[in-house]
DNA sequence: TTCTCTGCAAATCGTTTGCAGTAAA
DNA sequence: TTTACTGCAAACGATTTGCAGAGAA
């Protein structure tokens, strides 16, 4: 997602309707760096939207999520999360405290970078680095 | 898992018990590149032992990740598979025929090296590779 | 008006667990 | 004999779906 207004967008061009809800769920995405579990994004909807159901919330992120406005990460074997930050970067799942974080390479990553590339045949849609194990505010 | 004999022994230092059960499906893992599912693997240990249950194949496998003999790909987001290969590769797959592979880059990666290392203080425990598309067979 | 979206309620399904009987060591 | 394993049956929980009414275009 880069900003709000390109995503609505893209939504009108493909003939997908601009609901209050579905702009909330822009907004609060926009800014996410938590990389947030659908239901995390649906708790923070309800404060705006008090009878927004998560079907609706589970339903846009999907919608998002096909047209390539966020990335779907399967990091944490317990559910999916969210990323709305479309550069290449790495993410760190913390078995402990159970957080998912980014972790910018100082160089760039040759596997991020084969994304919407060929190799050996195999037409690449998405890369995905997933490092498990303890950060370091758990390892005391 | 290197070899049967290795891994029965590694279960034997650490109090576990050998099973008829548990040596089959040691067995069909061993020589396994097709990254079986839990029930793939249920399947087939159900031809050698037509009363073994799910859960003891589940509980099996819980147990040879935990001692690192086997690794978890959370690739497909339908369900976990399992890959008995210790060695350094990432993965691939194919959301047409949904069929997982291997990948061996021409020159290692640095970030299946961080195994075990420290990065920015978190402590990697396991390092993952997905690329996700549509494979060769299925582009045409 | 037309077509999509929303919200509810229920279904789905891979995964996980408790427990009693069985078997390995 | 002791301790772990097996198999059954049920629970779990994130995810997914069908549908009727509401709302965007």
């Amino acid at each position: 997602m880069k900003d709000v207004e390109t995503t609505i967008e893209k939504f009108r061009q493909t003939g997908l309707k601009i609901t209050p809800q579905r702009i909330s769920i822009f907004n609060l995405l926009k800014d996410d760096r938590e990389h947030p579990s659908a239901e995390d994004i649906y708790k923070r909807v309800l404060k705006i939207h008090p009878s927004i159901s998560f079907t609706t919330v589970y339903k846009t992120l999907q919608t998002l999520r096909d047209m390539d406005e966020i990335r779907e990460l399967s990091i944490n074997p317990e559910r999916v999360h969210y990323d709305p930050a479309t550069d290449d970067h790495i993410h760190t799942f913390c078995t402990v405290c159970r957080n998912i974080e980014d972790f910018m390479p100082d160089h760039s990553c040759e596997y991020l970078e084969l994304a919407s590339s060929k190799i050996n045949g195999f037409h690449v849609q998405s890369a995905e680095v997933y490092l498990t194990g303890i950060c370091e505010d758990c390892s005391v």
